[in-house]
DNA sequence: AGCACGCCGACT
DNA sequence: GTCGGCGTGCTC
């Protein structure tokens, strides 16, 4: 080495790496890389923050700080885990940039197992020595032939007592060794014989497989009525991505509620998939997280979280039930899980597929605009046929005082009942009654903390909030003018539809699904299993019973109040009650006995009833567009929503109004409101709301970013920011 | 997100 | 005179 050189290295600052910390921090650390650490980018590394130990990535950007080398903290340790792949850190950032979140807190997102980073444990095993110099009996040559091969076997597998193992030890012919943990995940086998497909479901099948094989990023709509076969159709594109070798991730609205979807996977493929979901047991989602880093879990199922798990060779991307809300996460990092799938397929760049029987009029317009493909599956499988919609006029046929089945239903229920077939009640409202009112001074029971009723819970005796916490006893008398045996329970929830039901048919075991009649996974298994098997005749749920549920002895549908979702007026209140009124509609007649819906209504003329009697879908979505595409409403143009929210509401309007005086102006962007927001109290917080809506084209994130960077908000008010609202509360 | 530093009420 | 409330601000 020459002297310069020396010289050169020895004046050198220690290396930097640039650190994003899971924190909601937006900027990156740099620290010192002492000498002899390896930290390529992605790799965990434990890193000093102020005065603890924090776990953080490092990223391929170069460090830009500049502060002090001698103010620059080192590297602690560089941790045993595999690096992060290049693609979830771009897919962080472009969530970040896109949702104007900090990327620490999407990099958070990323890091939800923090056990997963520590050594594994190892288990205990043992191996061959190579010496035989002991006394060889039977059991010990047994021993000796299965270590025959030279790796570490574990002690169960060895067909021998721990008697036999700790006198071989003691002999010198075996020694412990360490193992790897048992694998958790069984591979599927693509292979497996699975259910026949029809020839319709083949065709599609075969397009999909072109598109697997081609093995680029490709969003694929498949669509298929209710009851097509949608599942087996694209379990054939992971069975694809298996023979390639690589990791498919299939997303679920809910994963709780899939008990029947698991079936069917595990039918397909022999075997069950890993699941991903928030409930995981802490150990579960430890070794899930590492089997996945590892490429150790083929398929994993889960909720929208997944699509932040460090998956090192994905190979597809499906989203089943795409138009359903509960893709939206709407705390922390607001994002819209369907939408940001296709991102991560893109970064990986392999296929994406979106499945529904009602896609949502985002979906739609990417196809018509040609950037999405769409596979049809327009007939039900099994020679099954799409049940018969008829609506109810409520005007013409009013249920009895008090009560809320019309007799027409009532009369359809008889006869399904007594045909021995099973029957189904839809009510999207949880509870016994959504108000209780004083008859004698009017007073209505409201939350104290939001703009909402108190439902009445009357198992519970308890009125509840359905949007905070908020639980009271159910008063005996009332609190405003004290008036005893005065509250009434106004319109029906479905604790009340299942009294009524109990009154008209006493013979007939019926079922509450409800998400609080059913808390979890298990409880849903059960629900379905007891129907499936006949163990109940009628079904009375709210919007869980709308899931993709196969119940073969179900044929009758009655949907209680199909008016409900109309009343809000908000963007997409026609969307969501088109698709969730088709999607309940189609649990009935999935088998061989042809099924029939009945939709309760006092405006049957409105167009969303017309379409579902009709079973016009393409000629809803082609008036909704009408509607919406002259003044650019999504996905026609963009929205994004900003939340104004304080405790003090003198100080959360005037931070509205602040917010509005500087709102852009520029062509084609239009900002809507300050206006107080539909529910202008929630969790005890005043909340006021700004609409940005622009045209097609236009990105919204520099606009918003701009603006907000004009305006400091004080310290009692937060503001939310949410790109492409799905919710307008 | 933590954890410090900061300035105003009830205790040995 | 101190212990401690959680508001505010920083962390390479």
């Amino acid at each position: 080495m020459t002297p310069a050189v020396a010289k050169l290295i020895d004046v050198a600052e220690p290396l930097r790496v640039s650190v994003l910390l899971p924190l909601p921090l937006s900027s990156f650390y740099d620290y010192a890389l002492p000498e002899g650490f390896a930290a390529p980018p992605g790799s965990f590394v434990e890193v000093p923050l102020g005065g603890r130990q924090a776990i953080g990535v490092v990223w391929d950007r170069e460090p830009d700080s500049n502060l002090h080398p001698a103010r620059l903290k080192a590297v602690r340790a560089v941790l045993p885990a595999p690096p992060m792949p290049a693609a979830l850190r771009r897919f962080i950032e472009w969530v970040a940039a896109y949702t104007l979140s900090p990327a620490g807190a999407v990099l958070r997102m990323a890091m939800s197992a923090p056990a997963a980073l520590e050594t594994p444990a190892l288990r205990a095993g043992w191996r061959a020595t190579g010496q035989a110099n002991a006394r060889l009996t039977p059991e010990r040559a047994k021993v000796l032939a299965a270590l025959a091969d030279g790796a570490a076997h574990a002690a169960e597998n060895l067909a021998a007592s721990s008697a036999v193992l700790r006198g071989m030890a003691r002999a010198g012919l075996i020694e412990p060794a360490a193992l790897p943990p048992a694998p958790r995940f069984q591979r599927p086998d693509p292979d497996h014989p699975g259910p026949t497909l029809s020839t319709s479901q083949q065709s599609v099948t075969q397009q999909l497989h072109e598109t697997m094989t081609n093995c680029q990023f490709a969003v694929t709509l498949l669509r298929g009525v209710t009851g097509s076969g949608k599942t087996e159709v694209y379990l054939d594109a992971v069975a694809d991505c298996l023979r390639q070798g690589r990791q498919a991730l299939v997303l679920l609205p809910e994963i709780a509620l899939s008990s029947q979807w698991l079936d069917r996977f595990a039918a397909r493929f022999g075997t069950a998939p890993a699941l991903w979901h928030s409930e995981l047991s802490p150990a579960t989602r430890r070794d899930t997280w590492r089997a996945v880093a590892q490429g150790a879990a083929p398929v994993l199922v889960g909720a929208r979280s997944a699509l932040f798990l460090p998956f090192p060779d994905l190979g597809l991307v499906v989203v089943d039930e795409e138009h359903e809300s509960a893709f939206k996460q709407e705390d922390g990092v607001v994002y819209h899980a369907r939408d940001m799938a296709v991102v991560r397929a893109r970064m990986s760049n392999v296929p994406c597929v979106l499945v529904s029987a009602t896609p949502s009029l985002e979906t739609l317009a990417n196809v018509e605009a040609g950037r999405y493909r769409a596979l049809d599956l327009p007939t039900r499988h099994g020679g099954a046929s799409l049940p018969e919609v008829a609506l109810l006029d409520l005007r013409r046929d009013p249920p009895e005082r008090g009560r809320f089945l019309a007799p027409p239903l009532i009369t359809a229920i008889r006869e399904t009942l007594a045909r021995g077939e099973q029957a189904m009640l839809f009510l999207n409202r949880r509870g016994y009654a959504p108000l209780t009112l004083c008859r004698g001074c009017g007073h209505r029971m409201q939350c104290p903390n939001c703009t909402a009723w108190l439902v009445e819970h009357r198992a519970q005796r308890r009125l509840q909030c359905h949007h905070c916490g908020h639980a009271e006893p159910t008063p005996p008398k009332c609190p405003q003018c004290g008036a005893e045996h005065s509250l009434v329970p106004i319109g029906p929830g479905v604790e009340r539809v299942q009294e009524e039901a109990a009154l008209l048919f006493p013979e007939a075991r019926r079922l509450v699904m409800a998400s609080d009649t059913i808390p979890g996974p298990a409880a849903a298994a059960e629900a379905a299993r007891r129907i499936e098997e006949r163990e109940v005749d009628l079904v009375i749920g709210t919007q869980i019973v709308a899931k993709g549920w196969h119940f073969p002895g179900l044929t009758l549908v009655g949907v209680v109040d199909a008016d409900i979702g109309l009343s809000g007026g908000d963007l997409r209140a026609s969307e969501r009650t088109v698709q969730l009124l088709h999607q309940v509609a189609g649990r009935a007649g999935r088998a061989e006995a042809p099924g029939r819906v009945l939709l309760q209504t006092w405006s049957p003329e409105h167009p969303v009833m017309q379409a579902l009697a009709a079973n016009d879908l393409d000629g809803f979505v082609a008036a909704e567009k009408a509607a919406r595409a002259p003044d650019h409403w999504p996905p026609y143009g963009r929205l994004a929503a900003l939340i104004i929210s304080s405790e003090d509401a003198v100080a959360a309007s005037r931070a509205a109004r602040d917010l509005g005086l500087r709102a852009p102006d520029v062509a084609g962007v239009t900002v809507l409101g300050p206006a107080p927001a539909p529910m202008s109290m929630l969790r005890g917080r005043h909340r006021h709301r700004l609409l940005l809506k622009a045209e097609r084209g236009i990105a919204v994130q520099p606009l918003l970013r701009e603006w907000l960077a004009r305006v400091s908000l004080p310290n009692d008010v937060r503001l939310r920011v949410d790109v492409d609202p799905v919710s307008f509360l």
